[in-house]
RNA sequence: GCCCGCCUGGCGGAACGGUAGACGCAGCGGACUUAAAAUCCGCAGCCCGUUGGGGCGUGGGGGUUCGAGUCCCCCGGCGGGCACCA
């Protein structure tokens, strides 16, 4: 299927020639892949400057999306561009190819996970391949393949002998009808998406790598990210967290199970007399010491560990507390005490687990105080309220102001009150100031067979061994079962069996697997040299690294990149990097949106199966039922507002496609795939083929000794094209450079429509082979094409240098300035640029406009911004 | 709940603090055609006015400025992330 038209009377004698891009578009993208036009060496010799243009890999699904298409496309202009502009670009593409989904697939369908993999993995490449991207395909791979995640495992060990990884117990979601752990999207009101078992808390012994021995360096290398969105800097510091506050110990009234006292971190040590209550994790050692001797307690935190441990389900649930009867003395207040609670909203995770609870200052203590009926006792006075009367209602207040009700902190400003408090308990010796961070060590053991094994044996006389290097990689069985709950590694009949690599005994393989952001944590530098016998090979990641431009989706913002920093930084001090930051560039793309549908018995119907009448109303195509018209949002299957890339691009091409989701709206932005923007595009498509097969009638001829006006209006067009379209590529302003480029080929069908001379001609044939220079980041194919026919036998498009500007060309003879009045716009005129202040004041009052509106007034002010504006201020 | 964004005609959007609405989509009018499709040309923020022109307008409210879509504060709506989805 190629063209919709099937109407024979569009055969007719005289066809319009039309651009048949069935047949340009497989041979253009032969032509690129047989002059080896997107490959560069692992270490270039050339001198060229480089550029490292990386998208994020797709996980192979099955089938490209839209978001694919957009993200590729975005990434696939900058190669193009910066190749023209003289770098030497490295382009690579290859697969996140480990995940739940083929697991999902293997329970639910009896496909194995690798088959299920691979078979997606080749659909997929085939319909990225339509799409012309300018990817080097020999540097391919895929994380589920030995010879990538084995080098992996070497990284890992080395990370191992390097002190950065670390085993210790974690708290996970635990299915017990499935038995398995689940992800936080797994649980679903508090039970497991596929058995339906009320999800518990367990604890894991799990493997952990230290991103947190980075932190302070993971923080402030963000001020040098210079190309990075600001909000993702900043989702990234939060993240991280770092806080400056006070660790103290609140003695107990009594020791519970040896234990005498708790300590608690805080980063208000200056509400310390606003205290009413001492809060504890259900997880806190001394709940469990609690536990021990008191039912109620026990019977409280195992209804805690009933609730899911995402951040999401603790804050927004509601808050439960336990009363354990203990007391705290307050460290400033002589014979004060507290009552210990046991709350679910304490995170054991953050901390010590254990807070002091400040109500009028804090919303969570003041929401657990008001439902226990505990006290709240302001402490911070907001600037010009009254001490007398200022009280807490239903806020708690987290604003500045001065302590009161404070002992010797009264009158302190809540900064200079912390330094005091700080330095009272230091005094005390029962606290200190202390630094927290909020980012946790990154728990990588994930109990599912597709994913990359953890290369360790766990003997019971050598402890953990590392699996020697000349036995990696350590490959995932072929034969697994699925028919069984809990993880097929573990139920596999031989694989875990193995001999101790340091005394021989029998021992047992590790069973866990990676985490699949390990995967996705180091892709961007194996892509430097994809066939080393080592993880890198270190003279390409020095050519290479950083990635100058990484594009992809928002999403990503705060764990895959912080994870890859951590990443870098850990092969940075493994001498496998010489940088610690892996993207020196980063864009973020918005998603791609439709409008979604609903039969009137609230079925979701797909784009495909309704029509829009020309009265607007909206049907189902084959019955004519009526369709609701839902909201426009992101593509899903589930609601089925879906469009297949595949048959856009059958239908209309992958120019057009590619054009289109660049002329939408800005690439940051959500932009909204519509059918009548993509039949616009394809328009546009057929126009430019129009303008070029007319320039191209034009006899080639030398140029001509001088322009006349309507050829100098044409050139002038031209250069101020490139120079804008430069200017809008390189600021990622891709829908500003189709705008332009729709202007300019206006500018030629104006000029098209004048009487032929041989000066035009040139002019004409200039303009179309610039045009299809500057379209070629975005609409490769049809570049070329155009570019063939202007200079049949020449370069590939693909091969040439980017357009120059001529500077005399750009230059212009007037410029309009606004005359406002008051602010007001009264006028415009047109003046010489650069005319100075005298003689343009004289010409803006000269305007009738302008006269009348100044006639009679004071002018107190006159203001002139030379070529922008004129700004008379009347007086009173 | 916490953190981070976004909001401009019917729609997507453009706009170094300086003429708001470039360009496109949808729409309307015209040309071409026996007719239609395709194509080409033109109109178009809203309101008032025959014209010249005037008023109002960038989610709402306030502020800074000669001048605010743009900077600051408050409010509203929509979206992203929240550590085992990728």
């Amino acid at each position: 299927m190629t063209e919709t038209t099937t109407d024979p009377r569009a055969a007719a004698p005289e066809p319009a020639r039309r651009y048949d891009f069935a047949a340009a578009e497989p041979r253009w993208q032969e032509a690129w892949a047989a002059r080896g036009c997107f490959r560069v060496a692992d270490v270039p010799t050339d001198g060229r400057p480089k550029y490292y243009v990386l998208e994020m890999f797709p996980y192979p699904s099955g089938k490209i999306h839209m978001g694919h298409v957009r993200n590729y496309t975005l990434g696939d202009v900058v190669a193009r561009y910066k190749r023209a502009r003289g770098f030497s670009v490295l382009h690579p593409m290859g697969w996140d190819a480990f995940g739940l989904p083929a697991e999902n697939a293997a329970r639910e369908r009896g496909i194995h996970p690798a088959k299920w993999t691979w078979d997606n993995i080749a659909a997929m490449r085939a319909e990225l391949q339509r799409m012309g991207l300018s990817l080097e395909w020999e540097r391919e791979f895929a994380t589920c393949d030995p010879a990538y995640y084995g080098h992996q495992q070497k990284l890992f060990l080395d990370f191992l002998r390097a002190g950065l990884v670390e085993r210790k117990e974690s708290w996970v979601n635990w299915d017990p009808v499935d038995g398995t752990v689940l992800a936080n999207e797994q649980v679903i009101d508090g039970r497991g998406w596929r058995s339906g078992a009320l999800v518990e808390k367990k604890q894991l012994s799990q493997w952990f790598l230290r991103i947190t021995h980075y932190a302070p360096e993971l923080l402030d290398a963000l001020a040098t990210l210079d190309r990075w969105p600001e909000r993702v800097r900043l989702m990234q510091a939060n993240w991280i967290g770092r806080s400056e506050g006070a660790r103290l110990r609140f003695a107990l009234d009594r020791p519970a199970e040896g234990i005498t006292d708790v300590e608690v971190y805080t980063t208000r040590p200056d509400t310390l007399y606003g205290m009413s209550f001492l809060a504890i994790a259900p997880e806190h050692p001394l709940a469990a010491g609690i536990a021990a001797r008191d039912p109620k307690a026990a019977a409280f935190i195992a209804e805690c560990r009933r609730h899911g441990t995402s951040e999401v389900a603790i804050e927004t649930g509601e808050k439960h507390g336990y009363d354990t009867g203990l007391r705290v003395a307050h460290p400033f207040v002589k014979d004060a005490t507290f009552p210990v609670w046991i709350a679910n909203f304490v995170l054991m995770d953050y901390g010590t687990g254990a807070i002091f609870g400040c109500p009028a200052h804090d919303q969570r203590d003041l929401d657990f105080a008001r439902k226990y009926a505990l006290p709240v006792t302001p402490v911070v006075l907001p600037p010009g309220a009254d001490a007398a009367t200022f009280a807490i209602e239903d806020t708690a207040y987290v604003g500045p102001g001065t302590a009161f009700n404070s002992g010797f902190l009264d009158g302190l400003a809540v900064d200079a009150a912390k330094r005091a408090a700080i330095a009272a308990l230091e005094r005390a010796g029962c606290g200190a100031g202390e630094v927290n961070w909020r980012l946790r060590d990154w728990g990588v053991s994930r109990q599912r067979y597709w994913g990359c094994p953890i290369p360790v044996i766990h003997c019971a006389a050598c402890g953990i061994v590392p699996v020697p290097d000349d036995q990696l990689p350590v490959r995932l069985p072929d034969d697994v079962s699925f028919d069984r709950p809990g993880n097929p590694l573990d139920h596999h009949p031989s694989w875990k069996h193995v001999a101790c690599p340091a005394c021989g005994a029998a021992a047992r393989r590790e069973t866990d697997t990676f985490d699949t952001f390990v995967d996705s944590s180091w892709y961007y530098a194996r892509f430097c040299s994809p066939h080393a016998a080592t993880p890198v090979d270190r003279a390409a990641v020095d050519h290479w690294l950083p990635v100058d431009q990484y594009i992809g989706g928002i999403e990503h913002a705060i764990l895959h990149l912080l994870y890859s920093r951590f990443f870098a930084r850990a092969m940075r001090d493994t001498g496998h990097l010489g940088v610690a930051e892996p993207f020196a560039g980063l864009f973020t793309q918005g998603m791609v949106t439709h409008e979604s549908y609903r039969a009137a018995d609230g079925r979701w119907l797909y784009p495909e199966e309704v029509e829009r009448r020309p009265d607007g109303a909206t049907i189902v195509r084959d019955t004519g039922a009526p369709v609701t018209v839902g909201r426009v949002e992101a593509m899903s299957k589930s609601r089925r507002n879906t469009v297949d890339p595949g048959a856009i691009i059958a239908r209309y091409g992958a120019d057009t496609a590619r054009w289109f989701i660049l002329s939408d709206n800005p690439p940051d932005r959500d932009m909204e795939w519509t059918e009548s923007g993509v039949a616009g595009a394809y328009r546009f498509t057929q126009r430019l083929f129009r303008l070029a097969e007319a320039a191209a009638d034009r006899p080639a001829a030398p140029p001509p000794a001088s322009f006349g006006p309507a050829a100098l209006a044409l050139r002038r067009a031209t250069h101020r094209t490139i120079a804008s379209v430069s200017e809008a590529l390189d600021g990622f302003a891709f829908n500003v450079a189709v705008a332009r480029l729709h202007e300019f080929a206006n500018a030629i069908a104006e000029a098209e429509r004048a009487a032929a001379t041989p000066d035009l001609d040139w002019a004409r044939r200039e303009s179309v082979g610039i045009l299809a220079r500057l379209v070629a980041p975005m609409m490769p194919h049809l570049a070329e094409d155009v570019h063939a026919r202007l200079a049949p036998g020449a370069p590939l498009v693909a091969e040439l240098a980017w357009p120059e500007a001529d500077p005399a060309l750009l230059a212009t003879e007037t410029i309009t300035i606004a005359v406002q009045v008051n602010g007001k716009l009264r006028a415009a005129i047109a003046l010489p640029p650069d005319t100075p202040r005298d003689p343009a004041l004289a010409a803006a009052r000269a305007e009738p406009n302008v006269a009348r509106a100044l006639e009679g007034q004071r002018i107190a002010k006159e203001i002139h911004v030379p070529n922008r504006i004129v700004n008379f201020v009347l007086g009173a």
